[in-house]
DNA sequence: TGTACATCAGTGAACGCGCGTTCACTGATGTAC
DNA sequence: TGTACATCAGTGAACGCGCGTTCACTGATGTAC
Protein backbone atom coordinates (compact mmCIF):
# COMPACT_ATOMS: atom_id res chain seq x y z
CA UNK A 1 0.00 0.00 0.00
CA UNK A 2 1.16 3.63 -0.70
CA UNK A 3 1.56 5.78 1.48
CA UNK A 4 -2.20 7.09 0.77
CA UNK A 5 -3.37 4.64 2.25
CA UNK A 6 -2.99 6.39 5.74
CA UNK A 7 -5.75 9.09 4.65
CA UNK A 8 -8.71 8.47 6.65
CA UNK A 9 -11.22 8.80 4.16
CA UNK A 10 -11.79 6.75 1.19
CA UNK A 11 -10.86 9.50 -1.14
CA UNK A 12 -8.26 11.11 -3.05
CA UNK A 13 -6.44 7.98 -4.53
CA UNK A 14 -4.20 11.04 -6.29
CA UNK A 15 -3.83 14.78 -6.37
CA UNK A 16 -5.20 15.08 -9.67
CA UNK A 17 -8.10 12.07 -9.46
CA UNK A 18 -10.09 13.36 -6.63
CA UNK A 19 -11.89 10.27 -5.94
CA UNK A 20 -15.09 10.90 -4.87
CA UNK A 21 -15.81 14.51 -6.48
CA UNK A 22 -19.21 14.32 -6.76
CA UNK A 23 -20.11 13.86 -3.16
CA UNK A 24 -17.55 16.61 -2.25
CA UNK A 25 -19.70 18.69 -4.40
CA UNK A 26 -22.71 17.93 -3.11
CA UNK A 27 -21.75 18.67 0.20
CA UNK A 28 -19.81 21.78 -0.15
CA UNK A 29 -23.24 22.53 -2.38
CA UNK A 30 -25.15 21.62 0.75
CA UNK A 31 -23.36 23.93 2.82
CA UNK A 32 -23.26 26.94 0.78
CA UNK A 33 -26.70 26.83 0.58
CA UNK A 34 -27.14 26.42 3.74
CA UNK A 35 -24.84 29.34 5.14
CA UNK A 36 -25.81 31.66 1.98
CA UNK A 37 -29.02 30.68 0.17
CA UNK A 38 -29.84 29.97 -3.50
CA UNK A 39 -29.68 33.74 -4.75
CA UNK A 40 -25.65 33.70 -3.92
CA UNK A 41 -25.17 30.38 -4.69
CA UNK A 42 -22.86 29.92 -7.42
CA UNK A 43 -21.02 27.15 -8.84
CA UNK A 44 -17.72 28.29 -8.81
CA UNK A 45 -17.79 29.02 -5.28
CA UNK A 46 -18.38 25.17 -4.99
CA UNK A 47 -15.61 24.69 -7.23
CA UNK A 48 -13.02 26.81 -5.23
CA UNK A 49 -14.36 24.50 -1.65
CA UNK A 50 -13.36 21.82 -3.88
CA UNK A 51 -10.03 22.75 -5.09
CA UNK A 52 -11.13 21.76 -8.37
CA UNK A 53 -11.79 24.22 -11.81
CA UNK A 54 -14.96 25.60 -12.69
CA UNK A 55 -15.53 22.95 -15.44
CA UNK A 56 -15.19 20.00 -13.31
CA UNK A 57 -18.44 19.65 -12.08
CA UNK A 58 -19.97 19.26 -15.95
CA UNK A 59 -18.52 15.74 -15.51
CA UNK A 60 -20.67 15.14 -12.75
CA UNK A 61 -23.70 17.11 -13.18
CA UNK A 62 -25.84 18.16 -15.89
CA UNK A 63 -26.11 22.02 -14.96
CA UNK A 64 -26.21 24.32 -11.60
CA UNK A 65 -29.72 23.18 -11.25
CA UNK A 66 -28.71 19.78 -10.85
CA UNK A 67 -27.41 20.45 -7.74
CA UNK A 68 -29.81 22.17 -6.63
CA UNK A 69 -32.27 19.39 -7.02
CA UNK A 70 -29.69 17.07 -5.50
CA UNK A 71 -29.37 19.68 -1.86
CA UNK A 72 -33.33 20.28 -2.06
CA UNK A 73 -33.84 16.04 -1.50
CA UNK A 74 -31.35 15.97 0.98
CA UNK A 75 -32.52 18.97 3.10
CA UNK A 76 -36.19 17.19 2.64
CA UNK A 77 -34.37 14.18 4.49
CA UNK A 78 -33.21 16.00 6.77
CA UNK A 79 -36.70 17.61 7.61
CA UNK A 80 -38.56 14.13 7.74
CA UNK A 81 -35.85 12.73 10.02
CA UNK A 82 -36.07 15.88 12.30
CA UNK A 83 -39.72 15.59 12.26
CA UNK A 84 -40.07 11.66 13.14
CA UNK A 85 -37.69 12.29 15.90
CA UNK A 86 -40.03 14.54 17.08
CA UNK A 87 -42.92 12.62 17.24
CA UNK A 88 -41.83 9.36 18.34
CA UNK A 89 -40.04 11.41 21.58
CA UNK A 90 -43.25 13.26 22.08
CA UNK A 91 -46.27 10.56 21.35
CA UNK A 92 -47.59 9.45 18.20
CA UNK A 93 -50.93 10.54 17.45
CA UNK A 94 -50.78 12.59 20.82
CA UNK A 95 -51.66 16.61 21.30
CA UNK A 96 -47.50 16.62 22.74
CA UNK A 97 -46.32 15.23 19.40
CA UNK A 98 -48.53 17.02 17.10
CA UNK A 99 -47.15 20.27 18.73
CA UNK A 100 -43.48 19.10 18.54
CA UNK A 101 -43.96 18.39 14.76
CA UNK A 102 -45.00 21.87 14.77
CA UNK A 103 -41.61 22.93 16.79
CA UNK A 104 -39.75 20.83 14.57
CA UNK A 105 -41.15 22.52 11.78
CA UNK A 106 -39.76 26.04 12.98
CA UNK A 107 -36.61 24.96 14.12
CA UNK A 108 -35.84 23.62 11.16
CA UNK A 109 -36.65 27.14 9.38
CA UNK A 110 -34.86 29.10 12.04
CA UNK A 111 -31.54 26.29 11.71
CA UNK A 112 -31.45 26.49 7.67
CA UNK A 113 -33.31 29.36 6.93
CA UNK A 114 -31.79 29.47 3.42
CA UNK A 115 -32.97 26.00 2.88
CA UNK A 116 -35.76 26.12 4.16
CA UNK A 117 -36.60 28.95 1.32
CA UNK A 118 -35.03 26.39 -1.22
CA UNK A 119 -37.34 24.10 0.01
CA UNK A 120 -40.53 26.14 0.12
CA UNK A 121 -40.01 29.39 -2.16
CA UNK A 122 -40.42 30.02 -5.36
CA UNK A 123 -38.18 28.14 -7.80
CA UNK A 124 -39.46 27.74 -11.18
CA UNK A 125 -37.18 25.20 -12.12
CA UNK A 126 -37.07 23.08 -8.62
CA UNK A 127 -41.17 22.85 -8.96
CA UNK A 128 -41.11 21.08 -11.64
CA UNK A 129 -38.23 18.34 -10.63
CA UNK A 130 -40.16 14.89 -10.16
CA UNK A 131 -38.14 14.33 -7.08
CA UNK A 132 -38.75 17.46 -5.45
CA UNK A 133 -42.56 16.81 -5.19
CA UNK A 134 -42.47 13.27 -3.55
CA UNK A 135 -39.93 14.50 -0.73
CA UNK A 136 -42.70 17.52 -0.10
CA UNK A 137 -45.10 15.21 0.12
CA UNK A 138 -43.71 12.85 2.27
CA UNK A 139 -42.95 14.94 4.72
CA UNK A 140 -46.82 16.01 4.61
CA UNK A 141 -47.93 12.85 4.79
CA UNK A 142 -46.59 12.25 8.47
CA UNK A 143 -48.60 15.48 9.81
CA UNK A 144 -51.81 13.65 7.71
CA UNK A 145 -50.80 10.80 9.89
CA UNK A 146 -50.30 12.24 12.96
CA UNK A 147 -53.74 14.07 13.28
CA UNK A 148 -55.48 11.08 11.93
CA UNK A 149 -54.68 9.08 15.02
CA UNK A 150 -55.08 11.96 17.32
CA UNK A 151 -59.10 12.32 16.23
CA UNK A 152 -59.89 8.85 16.03
CA UNK A 153 -58.48 8.79 19.84
CA UNK A 154 -60.29 11.33 20.94
CA UNK A 155 -63.63 11.53 18.60
CA UNK A 156 -62.57 14.60 17.16
CA UNK A 157 -64.50 14.29 13.32
CA UNK A 158 -63.60 16.03 10.76
CA UNK A 159 -61.32 15.43 7.62
CA UNK A 160 -57.40 14.84 9.00
CA UNK A 161 -55.86 16.01 5.66
CA UNK A 162 -57.86 19.24 6.36
CA UNK A 163 -56.53 19.40 9.90
CA UNK A 164 -53.38 18.61 8.64
CA UNK A 165 -53.82 21.59 6.15
CA UNK A 166 -55.02 24.01 9.00
CA UNK A 167 -51.87 23.13 10.87
CA UNK A 168 -49.44 23.25 8.11
CA UNK A 169 -50.75 26.35 7.16
CA UNK A 170 -50.32 28.16 10.81
CA UNK A 171 -46.97 26.45 11.35
CA UNK A 172 -45.57 27.55 7.82
CA UNK A 173 -46.55 31.34 8.39
CA UNK A 174 -44.78 31.17 11.99
CA UNK A 175 -41.60 30.15 10.36
CA UNK A 176 -41.95 32.20 7.44
CA UNK A 177 -42.78 35.50 9.53
CA UNK A 178 -40.23 34.28 11.60
CA UNK A 179 -37.14 34.10 9.81
CA UNK A 180 -37.83 36.99 7.34
CA UNK A 181 -38.02 39.44 10.76
CA UNK A 182 -41.44 40.43 9.54
CA UNK A 183 -42.89 39.32 13.62
CA UNK A 184 -39.48 41.73 14.44
CA UNK A 185 -41.16 44.86 13.01
CA UNK A 186 -44.44 44.14 14.94
CA UNK A 187 -43.75 42.24 17.95
CA UNK A 188 -40.18 41.86 18.81
CA UNK A 189 -39.20 38.96 21.00
CA UNK A 190 -42.38 36.95 20.07
CA UNK A 191 -41.50 33.72 21.53
CA UNK A 192 -42.99 31.39 18.92
CA UNK A 193 -42.74 28.16 20.44
CA UNK A 194 -45.29 29.21 22.68
CA UNK A 195 -47.85 30.47 19.80
CA UNK A 196 -47.46 27.45 18.12
CA UNK A 197 -48.29 25.10 21.32
CA UNK A 198 -51.33 27.56 22.22
CA UNK A 199 -52.39 27.43 19.17
CA UNK A 200 -52.87 24.01 17.58
CA UNK A 201 -55.57 22.27 20.26
CA UNK A 202 -57.76 25.38 18.68
CA UNK A 203 -56.76 23.90 15.12
CA UNK A 204 -57.31 20.77 16.23
CA UNK A 205 -61.13 20.85 16.83
CA UNK A 206 -63.96 21.31 14.16
CA UNK A 207 -66.15 22.37 16.68
CA UNK A 208 -66.54 26.43 18.46
CA UNK A 209 -66.75 27.11 22.12
CA UNK A 210 -70.11 27.43 22.70
CA UNK A 211 -71.65 24.87 20.35
CA UNK A 212 -72.04 22.35 22.90
CA UNK B 1 -47.74 77.41 -26.93
CA UNK B 2 -45.79 75.00 -28.93
CA UNK B 3 -47.40 71.53 -30.07
CA UNK B 4 -46.04 70.00 -26.91
CA UNK B 5 -48.84 71.67 -24.97
CA UNK B 6 -51.18 69.56 -26.63
CA UNK B 7 -49.55 66.17 -24.92
CA UNK B 8 -52.42 64.95 -22.58
CA UNK B 9 -50.08 64.82 -19.52
CA UNK B 10 -47.43 67.34 -17.90
CA UNK B 11 -44.42 65.84 -19.00
CA UNK B 12 -42.53 65.19 -22.15
CA UNK B 13 -41.23 69.44 -22.34
CA UNK B 14 -38.66 67.99 -24.76
CA UNK B 15 -37.09 65.07 -25.82
CA UNK B 16 -34.52 65.80 -24.02
CA UNK B 17 -35.91 66.78 -20.66
CA UNK B 18 -37.86 64.47 -19.61
CA UNK B 19 -40.26 66.28 -17.37
CA UNK B 20 -41.00 63.84 -14.84
CA UNK B 21 -38.39 60.97 -14.73
CA UNK B 22 -38.53 60.43 -11.33
CA UNK B 23 -41.91 59.34 -11.09
CA UNK B 24 -41.29 57.49 -15.05
CA UNK B 25 -38.90 55.03 -13.49
CA UNK B 26 -40.83 54.59 -10.42
CA UNK B 27 -44.01 53.70 -11.76
CA UNK B 28 -41.76 51.43 -14.66
CA UNK B 29 -39.85 49.55 -11.80
CA UNK B 30 -43.04 49.12 -9.80
CA UNK B 31 -44.75 47.59 -12.74
CA UNK B 32 -41.49 45.71 -13.16
CA UNK B 33 -40.97 44.77 -10.07
CA UNK B 34 -44.36 43.18 -9.97
CA UNK B 35 -44.12 41.36 -13.08
CA UNK B 36 -40.89 40.05 -12.64
CA UNK B 37 -39.92 40.22 -8.86
CA UNK B 38 -36.78 41.38 -7.84
CA UNK B 39 -34.50 38.65 -8.40
CA UNK B 40 -35.09 39.77 -12.30
CA UNK B 41 -34.93 43.46 -11.28
CA UNK B 42 -32.51 45.74 -12.97
CA UNK B 43 -32.28 49.53 -13.13
CA UNK B 44 -31.08 49.06 -16.90
CA UNK B 45 -34.16 47.42 -17.50
CA UNK B 46 -35.87 50.44 -16.18
CA UNK B 47 -33.78 52.75 -18.38
CA UNK B 48 -35.07 50.49 -21.14
CA UNK B 49 -38.88 51.01 -20.30
CA UNK B 50 -38.15 54.83 -19.72
CA UNK B 51 -35.94 55.52 -22.96
CA UNK B 52 -33.34 56.47 -21.20
CA UNK B 53 -29.73 56.17 -20.79
CA UNK B 54 -28.38 53.65 -17.89
CA UNK B 55 -26.73 56.60 -16.36
CA UNK B 56 -30.14 58.70 -15.62
CA UNK B 57 -31.47 57.19 -12.60
CA UNK B 58 -28.17 58.48 -10.61
CA UNK B 59 -29.66 62.00 -11.27
CA UNK B 60 -32.43 60.33 -9.23
CA UNK B 61 -31.80 57.91 -6.94
CA UNK B 62 -28.93 57.11 -4.83
CA UNK B 63 -29.13 53.60 -6.00
CA UNK B 64 -30.97 50.01 -7.02
CA UNK B 65 -32.01 49.80 -2.99
CA UNK B 66 -33.63 53.92 -2.93
CA UNK B 67 -35.52 52.02 -5.76
CA UNK B 68 -36.38 49.03 -4.28
CA UNK B 69 -37.24 50.78 -1.02
CA UNK B 70 -39.87 53.63 -3.12
CA UNK B 71 -41.50 50.33 -4.75
CA UNK B 72 -41.98 48.57 -1.27
CA UNK B 73 -43.75 51.78 -0.30
CA UNK B 74 -46.34 52.02 -2.88
CA UNK B 75 -46.80 48.35 -2.35
CA UNK B 76 -47.75 48.57 1.31
CA UNK B 77 -49.54 51.83 0.70
CA UNK B 78 -51.63 49.40 -2.18
CA UNK B 79 -52.41 46.80 0.52
CA UNK B 80 -53.11 48.89 2.87
CA UNK B 81 -55.62 50.97 1.08
CA UNK B 82 -56.96 47.38 -0.10
CA UNK B 83 -57.30 46.22 3.74
CA UNK B 84 -59.29 49.14 4.67
CA UNK B 85 -61.85 48.87 1.93
CA UNK B 86 -62.47 45.10 2.74
CA UNK B 87 -63.48 46.14 6.08
CA UNK B 88 -65.35 49.23 5.28
CA UNK B 89 -67.63 46.90 2.48
CA UNK B 90 -67.96 43.63 5.11
CA UNK B 91 -68.16 45.43 8.57
CA UNK B 92 -65.66 47.18 11.16
CA UNK B 93 -65.15 44.89 14.29
CA UNK B 94 -67.20 41.66 12.62
CA UNK B 95 -66.25 38.45 12.29
CA UNK B 96 -67.00 39.17 8.51
CA UNK B 97 -65.23 42.03 7.98
CA UNK B 98 -61.70 40.20 10.11
CA UNK B 99 -62.47 37.28 7.88
CA UNK B 100 -62.80 40.16 4.51
CA UNK B 101 -59.50 41.34 6.11
CA UNK B 102 -57.33 37.73 5.65
CA UNK B 103 -58.96 37.07 1.99
CA UNK B 104 -57.89 40.90 1.33
CA UNK B 105 -54.16 39.50 2.12
CA UNK B 106 -54.37 36.76 0.12
CA UNK B 107 -55.93 38.05 -2.60
CA UNK B 108 -53.01 40.67 -2.67
CA UNK B 109 -50.43 38.28 -2.72
CA UNK B 110 -51.94 36.23 -5.61
CA UNK B 111 -52.44 39.17 -7.28
CA UNK B 112 -49.18 40.92 -6.73
CA UNK B 113 -46.83 38.00 -5.69
CA UNK B 114 -43.41 39.41 -6.48
CA UNK B 115 -44.26 42.39 -4.68
CA UNK B 116 -45.50 40.66 -1.89
CA UNK B 117 -42.12 38.39 -1.64
CA UNK B 118 -40.26 41.79 -1.68
CA UNK B 119 -42.40 43.69 1.10
CA UNK B 120 -42.21 40.46 3.43
CA UNK B 121 -39.22 38.55 2.25
CA UNK B 122 -36.11 38.47 3.81
CA UNK B 123 -34.14 41.38 1.35
CA UNK B 124 -31.74 42.66 4.09
CA UNK B 125 -31.04 45.83 2.65
CA UNK B 126 -34.78 46.25 3.11
CA UNK B 127 -35.59 45.27 6.35
CA UNK B 128 -32.95 48.11 7.59
CA UNK B 129 -34.85 50.83 5.42
CA UNK B 130 -36.68 52.76 8.05
CA UNK B 131 -39.56 53.84 6.05
CA UNK B 132 -40.41 49.97 5.53
CA UNK B 133 -40.76 49.11 8.71
CA UNK B 134 -43.48 51.66 9.49
CA UNK B 135 -45.37 51.24 6.58
CA UNK B 136 -45.54 47.40 7.97
CA UNK B 137 -46.55 48.02 11.30
CA UNK B 138 -49.30 50.42 9.90
CA UNK B 139 -50.79 47.94 7.95
CA UNK B 140 -51.00 45.41 11.39
CA UNK B 141 -51.94 47.94 13.27
CA UNK B 142 -55.16 47.98 11.19
CA UNK B 143 -55.79 43.95 11.84
CA UNK B 144 -55.20 44.56 16.37
CA UNK B 145 -57.97 47.64 15.83
CA UNK B 146 -60.33 45.20 13.80
CA UNK B 147 -59.85 42.32 16.25
CA UNK B 148 -60.10 44.67 19.75
CA UNK B 149 -63.14 45.74 18.16
CA UNK B 150 -64.26 42.05 18.12
CA UNK B 151 -63.44 41.49 21.13
CA UNK B 152 -65.45 43.95 22.89
CA UNK B 153 -68.83 43.03 21.17
CA UNK B 154 -68.69 39.66 21.65
CA UNK B 155 -67.16 39.31 25.18
CA UNK B 156 -63.89 37.36 23.76
CA UNK B 157 -61.44 37.43 26.99
CA UNK B 158 -58.18 37.92 26.22
CA UNK B 159 -55.35 39.92 24.55
CA UNK B 160 -56.42 41.67 20.63
CA UNK B 161 -52.87 41.93 19.57
CA UNK B 162 -51.97 38.51 20.43
CA UNK B 163 -55.24 37.17 18.77
CA UNK B 164 -54.25 39.45 15.81
CA UNK B 165 -50.50 38.18 15.56
CA UNK B 166 -52.34 34.42 14.92
CA UNK B 167 -54.66 36.00 12.75
CA UNK B 168 -51.36 37.04 10.73
CA UNK B 169 -49.58 34.34 11.20
CA UNK B 170 -52.06 31.61 9.36
CA UNK B 171 -53.19 34.18 6.64
CA UNK B 172 -49.45 34.39 5.92
CA UNK B 173 -49.34 30.96 5.65
CA UNK B 174 -51.70 30.26 3.47
CA UNK B 175 -50.63 32.88 1.35
CA UNK B 176 -46.86 31.76 1.31
CA UNK B 177 -48.22 28.44 0.62
CA UNK B 178 -50.51 29.25 -1.99
CA UNK B 179 -48.19 31.76 -4.32
CA UNK B 180 -45.13 29.71 -3.58
CA UNK B 181 -47.22 26.36 -4.87
CA UNK B 182 -46.75 24.28 -2.32
CA UNK B 183 -50.35 23.86 -1.81
CA UNK B 184 -50.25 22.45 -5.26
CA UNK B 185 -48.17 19.43 -4.49
CA UNK B 186 -50.33 18.14 -1.63
CA UNK B 187 -53.76 19.83 -1.96
CA UNK B 188 -54.40 20.78 -5.45
CA UNK B 189 -57.45 22.89 -6.16
CA UNK B 190 -57.56 23.74 -2.24
CA UNK B 191 -60.03 26.14 -2.09
CA UNK B 192 -57.89 28.87 0.59
CA UNK B 193 -60.78 31.58 0.71
CA UNK B 194 -63.10 28.77 2.69
CA UNK B 195 -59.31 27.82 4.43
CA UNK B 196 -59.42 31.14 6.14
CA UNK B 197 -63.39 31.71 6.59
CA UNK B 198 -63.77 28.39 8.36
CA UNK B 199 -60.10 29.00 10.08
CA UNK B 200 -61.42 32.38 11.58
CA UNK B 201 -63.59 31.75 14.29
CA UNK B 202 -61.10 28.84 15.56
CA UNK B 203 -58.76 31.52 16.04
CA UNK B 204 -60.88 34.54 17.35
CA UNK B 205 -61.18 32.91 20.53
CA UNK B 206 -59.03 32.14 23.64
CA UNK B 207 -61.72 29.34 25.20
CA UNK B 208 -61.65 25.55 23.93
CA UNK B 209 -65.10 23.55 23.02
CA UNK B 210 -65.91 21.33 26.07
CA UNK B 211 -64.03 24.07 28.08
CA UNK B 212 -67.65 25.63 29.30
C1' DT C 1 -37.38 92.72 -24.92
C1' DG C 2 -32.78 90.78 -25.29
C1' DT C 3 -28.71 88.65 -23.72
C1' DA C 4 -25.36 86.24 -20.65
C1' DC C 5 -25.09 82.84 -17.61
C1' DA C 6 -25.68 79.21 -14.00
C1' DT C 7 -28.02 75.00 -13.40
C1' DC C 8 -28.60 70.40 -13.84
C1' DA C 9 -31.20 66.49 -16.38
C1' DG C 10 -29.85 63.25 -19.48
C1' DT C 11 -25.91 61.15 -22.60
C1' DG C 12 -22.89 57.57 -24.23
C1' DA C 13 -18.98 55.21 -23.52
C1' DA C 14 -16.42 52.75 -20.49
C1' DC C 15 -15.00 50.19 -16.10
C1' DG C 16 -14.66 45.92 -13.46
C1' DC C 17 -17.18 42.10 -11.88
C1' DG C 18 -18.60 37.29 -11.51
C1' DC C 19 -21.24 34.20 -13.59
C1' DG C 20 -22.55 29.52 -16.41
C1' DT C 21 -20.94 26.93 -19.84
C1' DT C 22 -17.90 25.02 -23.63
C1' DC C 23 -13.66 23.45 -25.62
C1' DA C 24 -9.67 20.81 -26.83
C1' DC C 25 -6.45 19.04 -23.81
C1' DT C 26 -3.81 15.95 -20.36
C1' DG C 27 -2.68 12.51 -17.46
C1' DA C 28 -3.93 8.80 -14.07
C1' DT C 29 -6.30 4.52 -13.96
C1' DG C 30 -7.78 -0.27 -14.92
C1' DT C 31 -7.87 -3.93 -18.13
C1' DA C 32 -7.08 -7.08 -22.07
C1' DC C 33 -3.73 -9.61 -23.95
C1' DT D 1 4.79 -10.12 -15.19
C1' DG D 2 4.85 -6.59 -18.79
C1' DT D 3 2.93 -3.73 -22.25
C1' DA D 4 -0.52 -1.33 -25.20
C1' DC D 5 -4.54 0.84 -24.98
C1' DA D 6 -9.25 2.72 -23.98
C1' DT D 7 -11.46 5.39 -20.62
C1' DC D 8 -12.74 9.38 -18.56
C1' DA D 9 -11.97 12.69 -14.44
C1' DG D 10 -10.13 16.99 -14.10
C1' DT D 11 -7.65 21.20 -16.50
C1' DG D 12 -7.13 25.93 -17.90
C1' DA D 13 -8.32 29.17 -20.97
C1' DA D 14 -11.80 31.36 -23.20
C1' DC D 15 -16.68 32.77 -24.60
C1' DG D 16 -20.62 35.89 -24.14
C1' DC D 17 -23.63 37.89 -20.93
C1' DG D 18 -25.76 41.53 -18.22
C1' DC D 19 -25.12 43.96 -14.42
C1' DG D 20 -24.26 48.50 -11.24
C1' DT D 21 -21.84 52.40 -11.29
C1' DT D 22 -18.74 56.34 -12.81
C1' DC D 23 -17.11 59.83 -15.88
C1' DA D 24 -16.60 63.93 -18.55
C1' DC D 25 -19.78 65.71 -21.62
C1' DT D 26 -23.89 68.34 -23.81
C1' DG D 27 -27.73 70.85 -24.39
C1' DA D 28 -32.32 72.65 -22.74
C1' DT D 29 -34.15 75.56 -19.24
C1' DG D 30 -35.11 79.54 -16.23
C1' DT D 31 -33.44 83.72 -14.40
C1' DA D 32 -30.88 88.06 -13.40
C1' DC D 33 -29.77 92.05 -15.39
Amino acid sequence: MSTNGTSATIKAKSAYHHGDLKEAMVQASYDLLSKNGADKFSLADVCRCAGVSTAAPYKHFRDRNEVLEIVVALAFDEMGRRSIEAVEKNGVGTLGGIIALGHAYVHFAVDEQHLFRLMFGQHPILKKAAGVEEDGRKCFSNVIEQVATYCERNDVSGDPRAIAIRLWTFVHGAASLLIDEDYAKVAPGLDVDALIADTTPHLLTTELPGSS
